[in-house]
DNA sequence: CAGATATATGAAGCAACCTTCACATTCTGA
DNA sequence: TCAGAATGTGAAGGTTGCTTCATATATCTG
């Protein structure tokens, strides 16, 4: 298991305003390629084409194919991140029921927003770099979460963190399944309601102490 | 979005001791390849190398890579299908949070009896072919714990298949993330306990009717 | 044992892909 | 306006991987 050091990092910030359009562009056609043609056939030529740019511009932003891949995975976990955060923020000190559905709802919106980006985006996660940023936008979101577990003032949560991190896991055990079309349709109406069932009766049977 | 035909079933079975043992040989030297090497770089020659057989002999048994890979992942899946489906015999009549921690016990031990296969294979999963395998064997975990679910003797479940896929989804979570140590390392111990309170609570607040 | 069948081999053809680079075009600031 | 910086281009080099096939070895069967 060589480390095999590979750059993942932009290659340089755009500065004028025609090649932040070319980034930007860069970033929807590679998850566009990603969706209709999979994470192997999601090539640095193919990505370039659809974005109507030439693949040189590519790798003046990115130094290779997977540091676009990442860049576009960390934008996207950054905002799934974001949207817990304010939910913690908002349901702060509310009981531990309105808790779970303020945090149920507020990660339904943020996956279900563009279900093809969040779907293309599991391949990505596994790959090169994906599963560090992965890991810590979970432990971001575990951190938040637990916090607001900290404020609950019908339950005084014992071990926070590792409420918050099966709770959340919980919850997107499903959302993936749905995204992934891996589940009857029947339950996808029912998603959030069952969703808050399984957060709010979660919390409500977590040791106290 | 073109389907893009690729045979994905193996091309002939080993008759002789001899194939068998090569076949076998070449499962788990793509196994291996696969958690060391990642999936982009689980090649045929790489794999055919590690199994100590030459590429000609993995293309006689599975006509093409994904071929292997597919076969590969259709096994672990019908390994966990058939502990979900050995936990839902067992339980059968069981009140419904000893279902629980039956349930739950058996899809843990099935998922981390070989934890370097269970998280290689989710980079095959979202492959050609992979949704179509993990599809079917969802279908079939859910209809069995539906059918457990219909034998609680103090809880009439209602819509026992959206319950079943909701409960199941939401035990793969957690797992899905120690597997893929996307976890603090704490949780691990935690994790069973943990997850049969999921089960349980979430089984009780189900709507009964 | 001999023919038939099953299995194994790995070099080579072919097809992509990643990445670079020398050059063209557009923009900015003075 | 003009020089220098930023940006854009795409053909070509080099690498890698998939797959086939002619050939060789092992196993089976009668």
């Amino acid at each position: 298991m060589v480390p095999e050091m590979t750059d993942l990092n932009p290659r340089k910030a755009p500065v004028q305003r025609r090649s932040a359009a070319t980034v930007e562009a860069l970033h929807t056609a590679a998850i566009q390629v990603l969706v209709r043609e999979g994470l192997a056939r999601c090539t640095t030529t193919r990505v370039a084409e659809r974005a109507g740019a030439s693949v040189g511009s590519l790798y003046q932003y990115y130094p290779n194919r997977d540091a676009l891949l990442s860049a576009v995975l960390e934008e996207h976990l950054t905002r799934v991140a974001d949207a817990v955060a304010g939910a913690c923020i908002a349901a702060r000190g509310c009981p531990i029921g309105e808790m779970a559905g303020t945090l149920v709802r507020a990660l339904l919106s943020a996956k279900l927003a563009d279900r093809e980006e969040s779907r293309a985006l599991y391949s990505v996660a596994g790959e090169r770099g994906g599963p560090m940023l992965v890991r810590a936008a979970h432990d971001r979101m575990i951190a938040d979460v637990a916090c607001l577990l900290k404020t609950a003032p019908d339950r005084r949560v014992r071990q926070p963190e590792v409420v918050a991190s099966v709770l959340l896991n919980a919850l997107f055990g499903p959302i993936t399944s749905v995204l992934k079309d891996q589940t009857p349709a029947r339950l996808e109406a029912h998603l959030e309601a069952e969703l808050i069932r399984v957060a709010s009766s979660y919390l409500r049977a977590a040791p106290t102490g």
